[in-house]
Formats: structure tokens, sequence, C-alpha cells
DNA sequence: TACATTTGCCTAACAGTGTTAGATTATTTA
DNA sequence: TAAATAATCTAACACTGTTAGGCAAATGTA
């Protein structure tokens, strides 16, 4: 009765087939280039066999973003135990965060839910909040003469505090509270503000 | 041939009946609902009608997110033209921006790709990081005797800034520069580490 | 008015998606 | 060897975006 073990490895194995297999198209197509078939394709089956490892598709992009957490979490604790000072291990941990989301692009977009679309394009629309934000920004620090390149540069700031901010309240809804968003609001804007002027 | 004119207006009609209409079940369904079949229905037509006016679904997201741009633009505009001092209406555009990420959030989520997806959900392993990420912060602020929910605070500042720019290179790609990036990175996390202190 | 042409709109279809039901084949058990 | 069970496939359903072809009404021309 040693077959049922071998059965049972091999289960194990093709369910490991199955997540590689997807994580090798989302890398190569992107997650929304990810189907059943395609996975089905590349383990050499068809697309029901995949219902009797994982319930449905999302079942395997949520144990995909597991393993993405897990390799995170890993390289957060590895650039951790380099330093001593707390202080020098946040700034490596935000570091390999960095480093993690451009290396693992795609791992990061389903873990986050970050989808490039067309407004980055060519929508001159949205020219518009931008040129209203850095006139603002210029009319700031007129006092310090400075280059476009820098104004550009104190845009992002902002846009990164306030659009990271939403994304958290979009994505994780009813998690964050109403206290904690005014208080980074007011901090973060504050912060930038003093550090412009 | 006044009757030219009328057609016209018949036309563009039909346009601005297939944004709004494509709107209105993006407001209903989110996004990811939106579908030809579903916008001709509500306008009263098949399906390929549609690309009379429209060359696929991608450019009708297009012109919606452009007119997302101006009604933002707008409200900035009008939150500016509350102030007089630049500080103050840079601090009441960037709230102003905030409102309209969440009174018209499905809007914002085609403009910018954010998209809520399986990992807040249960994913168990997503706390990984959460906690190496707040273990450290309590341990540089732990003079002050902070509570979980200061920690979560600043947890979130940092959190922020950082997805934000991530989103913002993963989106714009080429638009922003390395430079800026390391800029940003160093001054964020530098200030957020020494408010912390 | 009669015919030709253009326009508006629809049906049907293609190729793809996630997912399920039922049949078929292979393997194990009695 | 026969029955039971497990593994796998085919076919289908209800969707998706998109395109081709045809029918009928409106228009332009003689």
């Amino acid at each position: 009765m040693a077959s049922k073990d071998r059965i049972l490895r091999q289960k194990e194995e093709t369910r490991n087939n199955i997540l590689e297999a997807a994580y090798s198209i989302v890398k190569e197509e992107g997650w929304q280039g990810l189907s059943m078939r395609k996975i089905a394709d590349k383990i050499e089956y068809t697309a029901p066999i995949i219902y009797e490892y994982f319930s449905n598709k999302e079942a395997i992009l949520n144990e995909l973003t597991g393993k993405g957490f897990i390799k995170l979490a890993k390289e957060l604790q590895s650039a951790k135990a380099k330093f001593d000072k707390p202080e020098d291990q946040i700034e490596a941990m935000w570091m390999a965060y960095w480093d993690f989301a451009f290396t693992d692009t795609e791992m990061y977009q389903v873990m986050f839910g970050v989808q490039m679309n067309c407004c980055s394009q060519q929508c001159s629309a949205a020219e518009a909040p931008y040129n209203l934000f850095t006139a603002v920004i210029a009319e700031i620090m007129k006092n310090s003469n400075p280059g476009p390149e820098v104004i550009k540069q104190k845009y992002f700031t902002f846009f990164s505090v306030i659009h990271g901010l939403i994304a958290i309240n979009i994505i994780n809804k009813s998690e964050v509270m109403e206290t904690i968003n005014n208080q980074i609001l007011k901090d973060a804007i504050g912060g930038i503000i003093k550090s412009i002027q």
C-alpha cells in the first residue's frame, strides 16, 4: 500500500505544476493573460483537471499571492538581518520591498492590485491636474528658484503619499479607519509642504 | 439640408448615451462588469453599433477616464480658488483629490488602475511583512512607548509613500527617472524615520 | 415617380474566457 | 476475471470582444 504515497506525491506535484505553470504565464504575458486552458496546456492536461486541485481561478491567484508574500517576507527578513540599528534595518527593508516590486513586478501587481491602464498613454486630459499642482508647487518654492525637475519630483512625492493612501483604502476597504487616514493626510501633506518652503 | 444637422446631433447624442451607459454600468458593477453587450442593452441597440462610435472597448474606457480627469481638474481648480496662500491652496487641492477618489471611486480606479484583489481578503501570508515592519517601527519608537494604533499608522504612512511610488513607476513606466525615484525614496523614508524617532 | 446607392441596424459567427456535466478510459479492488 | 473506483477527456453553457454579411429603410439621382 505504498502506492498511496506515490499517488499523493504525484497529486502534490501536479498541484505545484499548476502553480508554476500559472506563474510562468503570468510572468510572460502578465496576469491578464492567464487562462485555465493555457495552464492546462502547459501541464499537458485539459482544463477541467485543474478544478480537482483548485476550486476556481481566483483560488490559484490567491495561492500565488500567498507565495508572493512569503517570498517578500523572506527578503525583508534578510534585509533586516544585515543591520543592527532599527533605523538602518527599516531603511534596508523598504529598499528590499522596493526591489521586490520591480524584480517580481507581475507578482507585486497581483498582490496589491496595481494595473497599468490607458490613462498613462496619450490621454492629454491627464495633464490638467498635473499642471495645476505643479503651478502651485512652483509658487510655494519661488524663493529657491527651482528647476522643472525639482518641481516634478515634489509633485511625485505628494502623489506617492496620496495615491498610496487611497490605494490602501480602496483595496483594504474596511480595515483602515478614518482617524488614521486624517492623521496620515495631515502629517504627510503638512510635512512635505514644510520641506518645500 | 438641415436634416444633416439633426442627424449629426443624433449621432453625437448616441455617442454620449454610450458613454453615459458605460459609466452607469461601471458605477453599478465596477469596471470589470462592463461589457459591450450590456452597454448595447442600455442604449437599446445591439453591440456592433457601438463600434461605429468607438473603435473598441478600450477607447470607451479611455474617453471615460478623459472625462474623469476633466472633472478632477475642475474640482482642483475650485478648491484652489477658495484660498489665497499657495500653501493653503495645495492642501485644499490634495484634500479635493482625496475626496474625488472616494466619491468617484470607480472612476479613480479606471484612471489610476487600482484594483481590489484577493490579497486583502483572508490571505494570512500577507501578515508576515506587516508584522516584520511594525516590529521594527516599535523598536525605533520604544522610547515614546507608542500604542499599537500609532505603530499601525506609521506603517501605513511608510506604505503609502512606497506603494504610491511603485504604482507610479509601474503605471507610467518610462516617464519617471531613476534619479527622481532615489531622491523621493531617500527623502521620504529618511523624513518619516526622523519623525518617528 | 423609378431606380440606384447609401445608411442604419441586426443576426450570426469566430475565437476566446471560466466552469460544469457526462461519458470514457484506466486502474485498483474483490 | 468481474465489479468498483479513480483519472481524464469531450462537449457544452453562458459569457466576453469583435467582425462579416445581409436586410430594410432612407436618401440621392434620373
